[in-house]
DNA sequence: CTAAAATGTATGCAGTGTCAACATTATTAA
DNA sequence: TTAATAATGTTGACACTGCATACATTTTAG
């Protein structure tokens, strides 16, 4: 005897839909299989998303408040080592949730129309800020930020060049030459790797 | 009176196909309308691509064309301000091309599958090898390599930040603190920001 | 010149996003 | 408490999609 109304409806799409986007990719969801897996009616969805992209913003939504809790560390007495280690999780995120992280820094959703979005996906940029922050006390704002722009740059950069890795080791060539091929080197030993980039961005 | 057989349709389909992805983002492209578009078939494309993914991958494979001709110098006396103005070259084919970037850097092509696009990827990725090593000619192969690669992650990465700026430059928090207010200040002046960061991390 | 390969068409299925009209339940104001 | 209203659910329908199968025409190779 299941009552006319869900209850929980939209978060019970939303974590789904996570799921789905991450498992298959943000194309292979379908607003009907969300429905059928929350044994609702095809357009119940409709009264809590209005368009699909809006299902998609959640899951962005998702993603953004997932990453800020990997990365973020709640500390005053931060050293190089944390912040390293930090960044780490941050490039580790972005290859474990390849999907979710299209999703997020991709462009199939426009952030614009969703403001509450663009709020969270700040306040991830901004505990980069903090955390290089809590360690550089000295250094004025305007430089901190750009360190961090550069420093983030880098990270979102790798997960990129990382994410490719796997697929280019077969390449005779690129093992030989080129940026695959020191790819793989780097990611051998990544944390070494970010700990020179990061140490010279930060104290150039 | 026209004749049973197109004679040049896949590369009209790809042309189109190009032209739908980056108005309007890969995810609004269908066969379908491909077809409509050359006056042909519903279903004469599948005689040129398997799948939709093999039409997404050809779309990618032209991006990483146009990239390469972007952003490749062929000269063997670079200067650290040509490096620097393709540099930015690549960052504005990132900005200009946001959805071809997307196809090319995302999830929505699985490359293993496609190992022509592979090719045509590495083939752009080690141009900006080409062009570092150029005026660093002194250097060991590896840290040639490595140094492309912490250059070609941060252009990548700024891609992704610059993109994101326009929305949220609404934000008073944004504006007054954060990346995003630093981003502003950089991208009024990029070249002078991917000068300074560039040879930092060429000279570290 | 003819057999086969390449390329195009017609038809159809199962699935999709989204809209409009209606049903039920929860909430709120009288 | 009750009646109106808002929130949330269902049904049905439309135009569209990817793609498979069977068939038609044209090009090309032996």
């Amino acid at each position: 005897m299941k009552s006319y109304h869900h209850g929980n409806l939209k978060e019970e799409l939303i974590s789904y839909a996570c799921t789905i986007c991450e498992r298959d990719g943000y194309t292979k969801l379908s607003i009907r299989s969300l429905a059928k897996e929350s044994n609702v009616s095809q357009t119940a969805p409709y009264r809590h998303f209005k368009t699909k992209e809006e299902v998609y913003a959640a899951v962005a939504k998702e993603g953004f408040n997932k990453l800020y809790k990997a990365v973020f560390i709640e500390s005053d007495k931060l050293t190089l080592k944390d912040f390293i280690q930090s960044s780490k999780k941050y490039i580790n995120f972005g290859l474990q949730n390849a999907n979710t992280y299209d999703l997020m820094f991709g462009t199939a959703v426009d952030f614009s129309q969703y403001p509450e979005l663009v709020e969270t996906a700040n306040k991830t940029f901004e505990s980069l800020v903090l955390n290089l922050s809590s360690f550089l006390k000295d250094k004025d704002e305007d430089i901190l930020a750009g360190k961090s722009i550069t420093v983030w740059a880098l990270l979102h950069g790798m997960v990129g060049i990382l994410r490719k890795q796997s697929i280019t080791d077969g390449d005779v060539y690129a093992k030989e030459f080129g940026p695959m091929g020191a790819t793989r080197r780097i990611s051998s030993d990544l944390p070494a790797y970010l700990e020179r980039v990061i140490t010279g961005i930060i104290e150039g």
